[in-house]
DNA sequence: GAAGAATTACTCGGATACTGCGTGTCCGAGTGTAACGGG
DNA sequence: CCCGTTACACTCGGACACGCAGTATCCGAGTAATTCTTC
């Protein structure tokens, strides 16, 4: 179990484009900031579209930029919009299968499965961590440790 | 990205194997209990036995026993057992690749990347919550939801 | 010189292959048990 | 009747296929900018 590379490239994506305000920009020169295969950074930017935190400009000199402001941002938006939606651990009600499980009468399952309820405390507390930090958050550290940061990037996008 | 089946196999087998104190449980019957694939099981079982959550009994009348009490196997031992340790999030340093990477200096990069920094606080309070549930809670929270449930389930063993 | 239409170049977007891990299955090595024969 | 030996049945343990999701790539639809022609 590992989450996608996309999440790592989504997020550095949104920080790029954060330092660009405004200005569109093409998804071969957002690959060529980090050395990332295009076509398939592009599908990652897609799904960040629909979930609405991108919006695409078709057409020459067109490109991705900001649906809106990073402070509203989370890295669970992030995660859901890559990774979708469904839960970490999903339930296979194998506790009311076979011989065991025959046993218990149907109302023994009203109550959802422990396994499954233990699992999603852990998962709500990774989702809730995931949640309080915002996207800008993480530019902010990232601008943090290095200087310019903002300077640089839009010079190296040649926008600068 | 989801926790495999083997982590909701594992959890029900070693509750059940709580219930049936001291005596060994042949993987078939695990397996049947739960209408299982019984050499997948065996091989969920054997990840269990090299984290020394359980211990094999090799021969006739052999199977698999608890090496130590539930109390003291947490949802976090038996994740690890069977996903391995490795982190959710693996950052491929993506930050120091391309032209937007090559443009910082390399004392930028001391710091740990922010982006896995921000992933990593979100599964430290997956891991926290997790260990801070034992199997053994959970075996409880299981006997409050269905009555008798050592009892059926040592009977369905037939080891009642 | 200005306006409009055709062309061009560039972009996204989805449809199409490839790879690696989780999933599932099979067979062999080893051991305790039981049966059997001898004392 | 008791003990040693032999054969057996059962168990784990690791080696061998399969399928699906993540990964990677390519090509077509559409649009804005540009160019050319005409007035």
């Amino acid at each position: 179990m590992r989450t996608s590379k996309g999440v790592e490239w989504a997020v550095h994506a949104l920080i790029n484009l954060a330092w660009l305000q405004e200005a569109p920009v093409a998804t071969a020169q957002l690959a060529a900031g980090h050395d990332l295969p295009p076509s398939y950074l592009n599908k990652v930017l897609q799904q960040l579209v629909r979930a609405g935190i991108l919006e695409s400009l078709p057409g020459a000199r067109g490109g991705f930029r900001l649906a809106r402001p990073l402070e509203t941002v989370s890295m669970l938006d992030v995660v859901v919009a890559i990774e979708g939606d469904e839960p970490l651990f999903r339930c296979a009600e194998i506790r009311q299968c076979g011989t065991i499980g025959e046993r218990f009468p149907d109302s023994s399952f009203t109550r959802p499965c422990s396994v499954k309820s233990a699992m999603g405390r852990a998962e709500a507390a990774w989702r809730k961590a995931l949640a309080e930090q915002s996207v800008a958050d993480v530019q902010a550290a990232f601008a943090a440790n290095t200087p310019n940061a903002g300077k640089r990037v839009r010079r190296a996008l040649g926008r600068g």
